[in-house]
RNA sequence: CGGGGCGUAGCGCAGCCCGGUUAGCGCGUCUGGUUUGGGACCAGAAGGCCGGAGGUUCGAAUCCUCUCGCCCCGACCA
């Protein structure tokens, strides 16, 4: 492609929105324009980057099977309460405003479904992997970092339909591998983090991660390969070990305690012998939790244990009317009304614990939890901090930002209950389509290997998704029409067979074409000038290294072999 | 949605506190010329309702009120 004729506005300067390198790169190298917050137009040589994506994406789910749809980004809103999922997302998802009952797809599982209750109705027709690259619209409350959190971006989806869970699992781990190979192709450093499902429902999902600064999710990982999404990561801390000692709960005074650090402080309590309080509204219904001393309660699993993700902190008020005590009092002796009571696993069976006694300004000792009150249930509930010691070996967890690349997840029967998606097993039994649900941001790819693959200079592309093959830089056009004809002559050769040639015949200067160059990226640099030329050679630059090799002009064609 | 910052030429910015001629600078763009192995130089030129709406004032980019937009932190994140 002749540059000259190419859009291809780079820009000197820094562009004042962007943060982050690939944000900052994205628009100096004249890939993308933003247009309002979190939407952006592609521009033709980010285009190209993103279909080279897209290709790549589809070779691989095509390789497992995969079947590609377009699917409507216009859904009837009816079907999006059906799974409950209207409400569920709120705000996320685009209502159209000027035809009632309409609204823009923030992803495609009611759709999948829809066609799925149509067409399959017998296990013969099992298993189905559909998928499709599409773009998908989500009011994201604050869009940032460039094309990694839009407001519209593309994204490829699959769904797997089985018979089965057996089927299901073997749905899902053709995918992990085949995500596996996509990142690796891609060339980008990638982890693989056990996950929450969250509001899409499911069973087992995990997440492929690229570790950033700029990212969203939060991770727990150490040495023994050990690695989930602090939602659901856990560690192998001990559980508050059981005194011998344990005598009878007494109340005493703690005025000016309102805090685990207060008690610590004011009366030297261990903090592990602390059983802080937290209510809870959960669909209108107050639950106490007990976490130990200052752990922090993880909301996540928290939301998994109570099944429900209408929960809240109670207020003031609240806490007076169930518990009888303001926040700093509340505990599990003496309350006013009966409610639920859950604790983190490391109290389970503890003793001699302090805790409010639900009158202000008061707490009770040597509190034995298996004696003097009732837990209703033990979980999992803390969240996990740098240095506590993994669960395969102990060693300890690094804690790490990370971008959210690909999701994948096992639905089960949650679309195809809610939507009647049904058919008959080989025993002529109805049963729902068990279902699996897989995603890949793809701006998120670029976005991520340019991160990854970058300098001061700019862009640093590799096979297959670079834009081009090569770039053809001639220098001294007006001097030497020879440098003119020569790089003519490459640029048809090396079209001809085959290779993807950017071509620099702009009259600029050396500086202007060089700089741009290293700022696009393209892999390999052709520089056709005199200095070489007349001796029957031209210079050929890889990005990546820097390193330049002299080659003769007729054994150009063997180099690049 | 809370907190903070910013809207002045295509891009990056100054001017604003302390109101007063034709609103500046750098980059880019256009014309002519000189240059051509790492963003080169000279001369000339075009380009702005100072985000928008009200107000205060003899006079507003500048002061006040309200709005809209963008960025950052937090909340949120299928």
């Amino acid at each position: 492609m002749y540059q000259s004729k190419s859009f291809i506005p780079t820009l000197k300067e820094e562009p004042a929105e962007a943060q982050i390198p690939s944000h900052r790169l994205m628009l100096r190298a004249g890939l993308v324009r933003q247009v309002a917050a979190g939407v952006f137009s592609w521009l033709p040589l980010g285009f190209r980057v993103l279909k080279k994506i897209i290709n790549l994406l589809r070779e691989e789910i095509d390789a497992i099977g995969g079947q590609e749809f377009f699917l409507p980004a216009l859904n009837p809103v009816e079907i999006w309460e059906q799974t409950g999922r209207a409400e569920a997302m709120g705000d996320v998802m685009f209502h159209i405003k000027n035809r009632e009952g309409l609204v823009l797809a923030p992803t495609h599982e009611e759709i999948i479904t829809y066609h799925a209750r149509q067409h399959v109705k017998s296990y013969r027709d099992m298993p189905q992997i559909w998928y499709q690259v599409q773009t998908k619209f989500r009011n994201e409350p604050r869009p940032k970092s460039g094309v990694i959190r839009g407001r519209q971006f593309y994204m490829k989806d699959s769904y797997s339909l089985d018979e089965n869970f057996d089927g299901l699992d073997i749905s899902y781990q053709k995918h992990f591998e085949a995500y596996k190979r996509i990142f690796d192709r891609c060339h980008i450093k990638y982890f693989v983090v056990g996950a929450s499902s969250g509001a899409m429902g499911g069973r087992q999902s995990q997440e492929f991660m690229v570790e950033s600064e700029s990212g969203e999710d939060t991770c727990a990982v150490s040495d023994s390969g050990y690695a989930a999404n602090i939602e659901v990561a856990s560690s192998a801390l001990e559980p508050a070990k059981r005194l011998a000692d344990n005598p009878e709960i007494e109340k005493f005074a703690t005025p000016n305690a309102k805090t685990i650090n207060d008690l610590i402080e004011q009366f030297g309590i261990p903090e592990e012998r602390c059983a802080k309080s937290v209510v809870y509204m959960a669909d209108d219904s107050p639950v106490l939790i007990f976490m130990r001393g200052n752990d922090e309660l993880n909301e996540s699993k928290l939301s998994g244990v109570l099944g429900t993700n209408n929960f809240r902190p109670a207020e003031s008020i609240e806490l007076v009317k169930y518990t009888g005590a303001d926040h700093g009092s509340i505990g599990p002796i003496n309350l006013k009304t009966k409610f639920k009571l859950i604790a983190d696993n490391l109290l389970e069976n503890a003793n001699g614990l302090v805790s409010g006694a639900n009158i202000d300004g008061f707490h009770y000792k040597n509190i034995d939890f298996s004696r003097d009150c009732s837990i209703d249930e033990f979980h999992d509930l803390r969240t996990v901090h740098a240095g506590e010691p993994c669960p395969v070996n102990g060693s300890p967890i690094r804690v790490a930002k990370a971008i959210e690349l690909g999701h994948i997840f096992k639905l089960g029967t949650k679309y195809s209950e809610a939507l009647g998606a049904k058919f008959l097993d080989a025993n002529g039994k109805e049963n729902p389509i068990v279902m699996g649900s897989y995603g890949i941001g793809v701006e998120r790819i670029m976005a991520c290997f340019i991160e990854q693959n970058h300098d001061e200079s700019g862009v640093i592309w590799r096979q297959p998704i670079s834009p081009f093959d090569v770039h053809i830089i001639p220098l001294g056009l007006n001097k030497s029409a020879e440098v003119g004809e020569i790089a003519d002559k490459i640029y048809k050769d090396m079209s001809d067979s085959g290779f993807e040639v950017l071509y620099d015949d702009r009259n600029e200067s050396p500086g202007v074409k060089f700089n741009d160059a290293d700022l696009i990226g393209i892999p390999y640099q052709i520089i056709v000038g005199m200095k070489n030329i007349k001796n029957g050679n031209i210079e050929i630059k890889s990005r990546d290294s820097g390193e330049r090799d002299i080659v003769p002009i007729d054994a150009i064609a063997d180099y690049f072999k």
